[in-house]
DNA sequence: TCGAAAATGTTGAATGTTCAAGAATTGGGA
DNA sequence: TCCCAATTCTTGAACATTCAACATTTTCGA
């Protein structure tokens, strides 16, 4: 026997492994550079997407930051308290909500963007221009094949 | 001007949106594979690590599969009620916990290694088999870069 | 040797997430 | 037209995770 069918493989050669432990790392440190606004990653995926300054669904919204419908109404709720986001009933549809920007969201969400940009900065320095390059292809690919 | 400092990225272009994109998309095809066993993925990875027969730490798994202290104490206590691990004072530095993997676990992990390989074997044929190695070996120089 | 600080693991309260069910609205076929 | 199924979002209970504090053991310098 050449190959045993199932070798005692350790657990850092699986892809999913892989990327669990990257993302846990990348994600800890932008949550790092995001607390000296006090504003969990998941908020300022919120905020960036509604920059455009359209209405978004709860729908897309929770499609658009990777989280589920139930989780997203209650981070919205808080952020609905922060004044940083607000609801609006959709004219055409009225069982759809959507979600719209404040003021002070634009604002906040600018200085979340520079610490965010500080962030990818940061790992071009360390990891190189091209390998980042590389990488974002990889993942966008595995991405379409996956889904 | 030739670029504004902070032009609007969308999110998609953010190293950490697409890490915590794929990762999901991954990590949701695994975890319906295990819940045939209705386990969750990381026993499987607590399992994988105690396959080795030695005893490992507290601390060390929870380093290995990627839980913190308090959130591996519990999961552990649930496997322990399932008879699938069991734990050991260290003799040599009795504050440490020892954990060992049962007979139990050990048929249990063999066939959620079987279904792990076929998630695998599935990306493999989607995505190709040289993409798969290069986005490895990316992933693994971003853990180390990052870390 | 002694005692303070570090290391290791667990616990309980606060917090957050998820699942299942529900309310409101829309769409489309009988 | 009318009614039933599908869509969209929210809610409440069950469940899981996290933070801070604790108990135990070890380490190491005075």
């Amino acid at each position: 026997m050449a190959k045993s069918p199932h070798p005692n493989t350790p657990l850092t050669e699986h892809l999913a492994y892989l990327l669990a432990q990257a993302n846990r790392e990348i994600n800890r440190q932008l949550e790092t550079r995001l607390s000296t606004e006090g504003v969990p990653v998941e908020q300022w995926r919120i905020l960036k997407v509604l920059s455009d300054g359209e209405g978004h669904s709860m729908g897309d919204l929770a499609e658009a930051v990777l989280l589920n419908h139930p989780t997203l109404t209650k981070m919205i709720d808080r952020m609905v308290s922060d004044s940083l986001v607000y609801r609006r009933q959709d004219a055409h549809d009225r069982r759809k909500v959507l979600m719209f920007i404040s003021d002070r969201g634009k604002a906040l969400c600018k200085r979340l963007n520079s610490l965010a940009a500080s962030q990818e900065a940061h790992i071009l320095e360390n990891y190189g221009d091209k390998a980042t390059g590389e990488l974002k292809r990889l993942l966008e690919n595995l991405i379409d094949a996956a889904s």
